[in-house]
Order: C-alpha cells, then sequence, then structure tokens
DNA sequence: CAAAGATCATGAATCGATTCAAGCTAGGCT
DNA sequence: AGCCTAGCTTGAATCGATTCATGATCTTTG
C-alpha cells in the first residue's frame, strides 16, 4: 500500500528497529548503516507516517489555536507569534477560527482534542469553564488569549488596557490639553471599560476633575462611529480639543470627518487612536496611536503553553499583562 | 492509559466492533444498543483518537493550505473561503505560513505529507514544479493558488488581473478622462503586468493611443510609494486627470498627498485603487477600487482540490480565471 | 587470556480505531 | 416442524512507527 518503514528496513538489509533509530535518534546508529539506510528512505521516498507515530506516542507534536476572527489583524499578529514560538521548539500550529460563533468553537475543539493537541491556545466566545477544565485534567495545556482568567485555575495573557487608556491620556495632557472626550466602543468585553479606567486615572494624576472627560460609547468599533463622534463633538460647547479613541478605525473616520469640516488636526482637535493597523500611518494625518504588542503576546502565551503542557514540576498558573506602547505621529 | 474504545465496550456491555458502529454506521446498530453505547461514551467521557483512526482509513480528513503572507488580507479572506467549503464537506483544514521562505516553505510541505492530508491549496513561493508532482502522484490533489499553473499538468485558480485593469480604465474613460496614469508595483509578478495590459487594451477599445496612459513603476506596493507617486504626479505637465493604482495602499497614499497639495480628488484628478482594502473606505476621500472576489477563490480552489483528491473518474486539470468587480466610491 | 564493557542491531509487542467474514437470533413462511 | 431471511453483533486481523529486552560483535583491561 504505502512505502512504509517496514520496506525501507528491507531494501536497507537492516531491521525497523534500525530504521526508526535513523529517524530518531541518529547517533545510536554506525555511520555506514546510518547512510545505508538515509539511502534507501531516498530511493523510495518515503515519508513518515505522522498519525502512526502519534499513536505510538500517545501524544501529538502541535498546538491548537482557536482565534474568534482570522481576519482581524490583531489576531493574525498573535498567531504570528504562535507559530514562530511553536516553531521554534519543533511544534507545529493548528489554527482554527471560531468565527465568533460557539457551535463553531465546539466543534473547532472536538477537532482538536481529537488530534490530541499538546496544548490549547484560545479566545473564548461562548465557553462554559468546566469543559476547558475536563481538558486540562487530560493533561492539554490550556492558555487563555486576550481573556483574563477569572480564577487562578489557568494561564491567561492579556494585553494591560488600563495601561494604554493612561498612556494615551497622559500624552494628551502633557501636550496642554484640559478637555478630553473618549470614544468607547461596546462595552461588553473589558477592552473598553479598562481604557477608560486607564483615562480616568490619567487625569487624577494630573490633578484633573473626571468631568473632563466625556465619553461617548458607540454600539461598534467602526469608521462610521467615528464620524457619528465626530458630528457630536462638533456640537458640544465648549468643544473638547482631545479625542481619544476606542480604535483606529473610530480614530480615521473621526479625523476625516473633522477635516472635511474645516476643523485643524491636531492644532484645533488633537487625536490619539488605539491598535496601530496599517490604516493609522496611511491616514491623512498619520495617526497618534497606542500599539498593542501583538506578536509578543502570542510568543509569551506558546511558551506558558508549553510549560504547562510539559511535564515542568513547578508549573503554577499565572496571568500575564503585557505593556502597550504609544505611537506617536503627527495627530497629537 | 487513554480511554479508548475497547473500555466503552465493555461498560456498555458490547464488542468494540459495535462501538466502531456507532460512531461511523449508527443506522446498523439497533436502537436500545445505541443508546447503551452512547450513555456509556458520554460517561466515561471517550473522545475519539483521530491518529489511530487515520491509521487504519490510510488518509486524513483534512485539507493543507500554505500562503505566504498570514497577515496579508487577500490570504485570510482566501482561507476563509477554503475553511467554510471544507467545513462544508466535514473537511478540516491545516494553514500554514510560508512568510515568503521558501525554507519555511519546504517544512511547512512535509509537516503537511507526514501527516497525509487529502489535498493540498498552495501560493508557491521558492517550490520546484517535480516537487509537487511528486505529491500528485502519491493521489494528494495539488491546486495552485493565485498563480496559473505552467503546463495543463495542474489545477490553478487566479482572479484575471487583466479584466480588473480593464473594468478600472474603462469606468475612469467613461468619466470622459483623456490622460491616465498606471501606478505599477514591482514587475516581478503578473499582477501588476497584467493590470497594466488589461489597462491598454481599455484604451485601445476605446480608440484612444496607448501614449495617454503613463507608467509609473515603484520599488513597492506601499502607502510612501503612493506619495511618490503623487509628487511625481505634480510636477507633470500636461498633468493626467486619472489614476489607476497597483493597490489601494499606493492609491491611498497618493490620495492624501494630493489633497494636501491643494488638489481636488475627484475634479482634478480621479483616482481608482485596486484590492479594496479596508482602508478604501475610510480614506479621506472615501475610495473607488477594483475588489477581487477572494473567499470565492478560495471556495472554488477547494472545490477542485476535493475532486482532484476524491476518485472522481472524470478529472480534467483547468484553469479557473475569477472575474474581479468594481467598487464605485467617491474618488473616481 | 579471560572477563567485563561498550557498541550496534534485532524483532516482537504495542498504541486505538476500523473492517468484514462469520455467527447469532427472532420472526416469517411453507 | 423445518427452513430462510433480515437484522444485529462479534472479534481477530490490520494500519505503520516506536520501544526495549535481548543478543551479537568488537574493545578494553587486569
Amino acid at each position: 500500500m504505502e512505502t512504509s518503514i517496514r520496506e525501507v528496513a528491507r531494501r536497507a538489509g537492516v531491521s525497523v528497529g534500525t530504521v526508526s533509530n535513523v529517524l530518531n535518534r541518529p547517533s545510536r546508529v554506525a555511520a555506514t548503516t546510518r547512510a545505508r539506510v538515509l539511502a534507501a528512505i531516498d530511493d523510495l521516498g518515503f515519508v513518515r507516517n505522522e498519525s502512526a507515530r502519534q499513536l505510538r506516542v500517545g501524544r501529538s507534536q502541535t498546538l491548537g489555536l482557536i482565534v474568534p476572527d482570522t481576519r482581524n489583524p490583531f489576531f493574525t499578529d498573535v498567531a504570528r507569534g504562535v507559530e514562530d514560538a511553536a516553531a521554534g521548539v519543533g511544534l507545529g500550529v493548528l489554527l482554527c477560527n471560531s468565527a465568533a460563533s460557539p457551535g463553531r468553537e465546539r466543534r473547532a475543539l472536538d477537532l482538536l482534542e481529537q488530534q490530541r493537541v499538546r496544548g490549547l491556545l484560545i479566545t473564548p466566545v461562548g465557553l462554559r469553564h468546566d469543559h476547558l477544565a475536563r481538558l486540562q485534567g487530560r493533561g492539554m495545556g490550556v492558555v487563555l488569549l486576550d481573556r483574563r482568567a477569572p480564577h487562578h485555575d489557568r494561564c491567561s495573557v492579556r494585553v494591560d488596557h488600563e495601561m494604554g487608556g493612561d498612556i494615551a491620556v497622559s500624552h494628551l495632557i502633557g501636550l496642554g490639553h484640559k478637555r478630553f472626550a473618549y470614544a468607547s466602543g461596546p462595552l461588553d468585553g473589558d477592552a473598553c471599560q479598562g481604557r477608560h479606567r486607564g483615562a480616568l486615572r490619567a487625569l487624577d494624576r494630573a490633578g484633573l476633575p473626571p468631568e473632563s472627560l466625556i465619553n461617548l460609547v458607540q454600539p461598534e468599533l467602526s469608521v462610521s462611529s467615528g464620524r457619528n463622534v465626530a458630528a457630536t463633538l462638533l456640537r458640544l460647547d465648549p468643544r473638547p480639543t482631545a479625542l481619544f479613541c476606542g480604535n483606529d478605525l473610530m480614530a480615521v473616520g473621526a479625523l476625516h470627518a473633522l477635516l472635511r469640516a474645516g476643523v485643524r488636526v491636531p492644532d484645533d482637535i488633537a487625536i490619539v487612536g488605539y491598535d496601530d493597523v496599517e490604516l493609522a500611518d496611511a491616514a491623512a494625518i498619520p495617526l497618534t496611536t497606542v500599539r498593542q504588542p501583538r506578536q509578543q503576546l502570542g510568543h509569551v502565551a506558546t511558551e506558558l503553553v508549553i510549560e504547562e503542557a510539559g511535564e515542568a514540576p513547578g508549573h503554577r498558573h499565572r496571568h500575564v499583562p503585557l505593556a502597550p506602547e504609544l505611537i506617536t505621529r503627527d495627530s497629537a
């Protein structure tokens, strides 16, 4: 049927055990024998059957990664970090897209479980926590991405949203602004609220009252929401002189709408975005924004999951917060 | 060790064959037995070992997808199309990133081959064609993405670049323009040259001479290249009144630089981009652009690879070109 | 020179799910 | 009663790589 280790052995005139040793512990095989086996492998075009190997050794050489949106640059960068870190220790990555649907998430999880992946990196969208606990019970490492584990029963890695809000508003304060607006997205996740708390913290530290920041909550983090924010801003009196946005899409929407209305940026209104997407640098006025260490997030999470899945004795679950960074361009 | 089909069988008081039947051909098992087995599966938290299954049946339930850049929205959308189409027929997708490096591509390929994936979808970056032919010889389906197979020995799916250039320039001609510029990217792939040919075809059909289109070749398809194009354009006399760009990044760079120089868009200069990235709609003047059917590309490619990998008798290799679409916004 | 190591090679047993020829049972038919 | 069929169930054989106790050969050493 398929060219197996057995035929390689026959062709090289050795036993299957020797062929296996050439593949896995080459140093235990005499040089001449090894050469003969390698030649046979080449002649026959033999490729090791990973299923058989996995069946025997009991676990796979892969990690599973489930993200809620493969098209979101945030997660593609995280995935990149995971891939690099995994490749560094000889592991592959099975990338699944839950598309923010609990049904697809569930199916992806089943798939990964059937494949016996060593560890799971996931941004859960509709998952009962006892389900994840069950997986951990079977020795599969589990790390939460961009979420914080509710108790200390699991590792998690997340960017520190509060710090992000803090550095953005601190920057604006440093430029001399006194009246601020915050364009928030939906309040369901912790991201927008955390940034809000950080913004207030920065004001407090500078001795400014909380009322100096107007909170404009929008139903979504989109360009058109940004345009709406601009419209609202134009009607305010006194008008804020600094705008901090929940993400770059909103910031760019607001920026372009303000420019069209004749507002000068950053002179009349300064703007800070969030995420540092490609868009930010391409805006009419290149956008000052907060960059999240996305690739690093994937990297750190991968190290944690490998530590947890391995038999590393002293593993303690922990939450790792990562620090975002201000990217200063022209808009503030 | 691991809860296997054997323990499920013991617990339900049936044979392993029956458990396997419940899993794979439920209709062959009496309803009461089936219920008993399912209960046992549930009690024990049994999850089928995919490696063992694969080893036995000889082939996996997955397709392999190798793209040169996981962060490029083009490929994330293609991947989305592949995932959806594959999920529709019960297949999983192993997504690999070659990062445009032949070494990584090679390693990804080995991984997929070891996993015995049923088919391979790939945008090759440094692959000898006989290598792919070898895979096909083993019964693995192979389909080229966004590339054209040089001979008729393989299936391929690609967006028709020539048509894209044609519809973009035809649109500009329809608006009454007579003097054009084409901002091309590097000429290594076929994409930018194809679009150029399409542009010339449109001119020819409208009875305009080829000299009415100035070709500005740039070293990369980036925002800053777009700014350079704008600078060049401003020095030209007579100045073209219509600009067609190799992609949206360039178009946006040019657009914003022109606006800043006081040029009115689309009145003084009309602009058409290419790709319809998120950016296009977010530009200061929302960008008219050419959208490639990216998800559909993945979908069609998946159907082809499944057809080729299955024992469908009448499979003929073919090249499928897909038609791009003009998205009209404000810039032209 | 004999004994003790050191170095390699061997091949049967094993992992867990699937398959399929063979066996069993209940019910229908003559 | 005897025979047949349809419907279920059984369990040994199988897929291919790994493992490890065992054996074979060669080297070193007292």
